[in-house]
DNA sequence: CGCCAGGCCGTGT
DNA sequence: ACACGGCATGGC
């Protein structure tokens, strides 16, 4: 029986991974931190640096709002502004105070109630809230509430373009978050189950880190651990 | 000064 | 279905 051609590219991407592992080591993204603030990262850091939203974070810590009480004790104006660092505030401090309504409506108030839930279901109701689209669900999911789901970003679409591991680029929208999903999926598929949770954790991250180094808009790809893989590709690309 | 960042959402074709 | 602009701030 015939490959799939998609067989082969989620071959690629799982080989991909495992150059940038090499070439970067583990990531440890949210290692010691607790559910609740890698879930406010999830949100801060939306179209947003890291380094800024560490600054909201610090901001909420010393307002003793890293908690759930504490949280709750805030009222709009205040979330709002000390979240104020990391931009879009007025969304981003609703979307936040949505999210701990929906904790407490329907999860006991508990986090640990709600990682409870099964995945599939949780995840679309994730996508109900305001400010929650799939990376953001799918963040909190990964790294906050121990489901193994894939986490894809602007990163990812960047390296899966660039090597054509699609048929067609993978779009800026939802469609196009679920392909690379889907791809990247099947690119771990072979993998134990009980593997998952760490591999996607590490894969969002190092995809992240690849993003950063050499897959920025000014494509430098002299040093990439991926620059190998890509002169399989086209050398037509303009990139 | 300009562009960008670990997206999402409403609106217009 | 797809494109585009707004959201807001800080780093470089």
């Amino acid at each position: 029986m015939k490959r799939l051609p998609q067989l082969a590219a989620a071959e690629r991407l799982r080989r991909i991974h495992d150059r940038l592992a090499a070439a970067y080591g583990p990531q440890h993204w949210w290692p010691a931190q607790t559910p609740l603030e890698v879930i406010l990262g999830a949100y801060l850091t939306q179209n947003t640096s890291w380094k800024a939203v560490e600054r909201s974070l610090d901001n909420l810590r010393a307002a003793n709002a890293l908690n759930l009480d504490g949280l709750r004790a805030l009222s709009l104006s205040k979330l709002q502004r000390l979240i104020q660092p990391s931009g879009f505030y007025t969304r981003k401090a609703a979307a936040l105070k949505a999210f701990v309504a929906l904790l407490d409506a329907e999860f006991d108030g508990l986090l640990e109630v709600m990682a409870a839930a099964p995945t599939a279901q949780l995840r679309e109701r994730l996508l109900t809230l305001p400010g929650v689209g799939a990376e953001t669900a799918d963040a909190i999911l990964l790294y906050a509430l121990g489901h193994p789901v894939p986490v894809a970003d602007e990163y990812l679409r960047r390296i899966v373009q660039r090597h054509q591991l699609l048929p067609s680029s993978p779009a800026k929208d939802r469609n196009g978050y679920d392909a690379l999903a889907a791809l990247t999926r099947a690119a771990f598929n072979a993998d134990p189950a009980s593997d998952r949770l760490h591999l996607y954790n590490e894969f969002h991250a190092l995809a992240v880190a690849v993003g950063k180094a050499h897959c920025g808009k000014s494509a430098n790809c002299a040093g990439c651990p991926l620059a190998a893989d890509l002169k399989f590709v086209s050398s037509s690309l303009g990139m």
